[in-house]
DNA sequence: CCGTATCCCCTCCGATACTG
DNA sequence: CAGTATCGGAGGGGATACGG
C-alpha cells in the first residue's frame, strides 16, 4: 500500500489514462490510425458502425491531447488526414497489449457471459 | 477486410475489451483487486471517489463476465469479499501496462492540454 | 469531401434513504 | 457492513440535415 500507487487508486496518473481511452471510440479511432495517415471518410468505412459527428469529436479530443495530429489540403475535393503524432504512437503499444489479451481470453468471457444463470438474490 | 484485423476495426475481439473497460471505474476497481482479496468498504476507501452503488453496479458486472468472484460469509457484522478470478488476473498485464504508459507519458498529454490555446476556426 | 448544428435517447454516475 | 431503490443530472452518442 502505503502511496506507493504501483497500480493507480487515487489521482495517480494511471487515471489520466482512463480518462483518455473510457469511451466506445477512442481506441477504436487511435487503432485505426496505427498504420499511418487516414482520411476522415476512409476511418468512418475502415471503423464501421461510428458516425462522422462523433468520430470528429473523438479526433478532436485526441488532438487536443497531443496524440493526434490534423492535416488539411486546401483542394479542390477537400482531403483531410489525421495521423498519430509521436506521443500518439506510444499509446499503441498498449492498445496492442489490450488487443492479445482479447483475442486470448474473449472466448473465456463471453463463455462466462453466456454460461452466467447464478443470478443469485433470492 | 478477411479477419485479419491486426488491430482492431469491425467485430474483432478488440471490441470486446474496450466494451469491458470503456467506463470510468471498470479499470479502477481491477486494479483495486489486483493485490489480493478486498472487502467491499475497503474497495470504495481504497479508490477514492466511487460511491458504493457504482462500486456494486461494476463489480457485478465483473462477476457476471468472469472477472471477479464474490465471497460472502455469514457472519454477524456481514462480509463480502471480492478477488479476481485466473481470468480476471491476467487483464492485470494489460492494465500494467497502460499504467506504465501513464507514469511516462501522463505529463506530456497534461503539457499538451494545456499548450492548447489553438481553437482553429474562430 | 469535411464539418457542424440540432434533436433525442439512453446509459453512466452521484446523492440520498432505506432494508437485512 | 453490504446492498438496493429511487431520483435526477450530465454527457455520450446516433440520425439527420445543412453549410463550407
Amino acid at each position: 500500500m502505503s502511496g506507493s500507487c504501483d497500480f493507480f487508486l487515487a489521482d495517480c496518473p494511471g487515471r489520466l489514462a482512463v480518462e483518455l481511452i473510457a469511451d466506445k471510440w477512442t481506441v477504436v479511432v487511435l487503432a485505426g490510425l496505427s498504420a499511418g495517415p487516414v482520411r476522415h471518410g476512409e476511418l468512418v468505412e475502415l471503423i464501421g458502425g461510428i458516425s462522422r459527428k462523433v468520430l470528429t469529436q473523438t479526433l478532436r479530443r485526441l488532438e487536443s491531447h497531443g496524440l493526434v495530429r490534423r492535416q488539411a489540403y486546401a483542394e479542390a475535393p477537400p482531403r483531410v488526414e489525421y495521423e498519430l503524432t509521436p506521443l500518439g504512437a506510444t499509446l499503441i503499444e498498449p492498445i496492442h497489449v489490450l488487443t492479445e489479451w482479447a483475442r486470448e481470453h474473449g472466448d473465456a468471457v463471453l463463455d462466462a457471459v453466456s454460461t452466467q444463470p447464478v443470478a443469485r438474490h433470492g
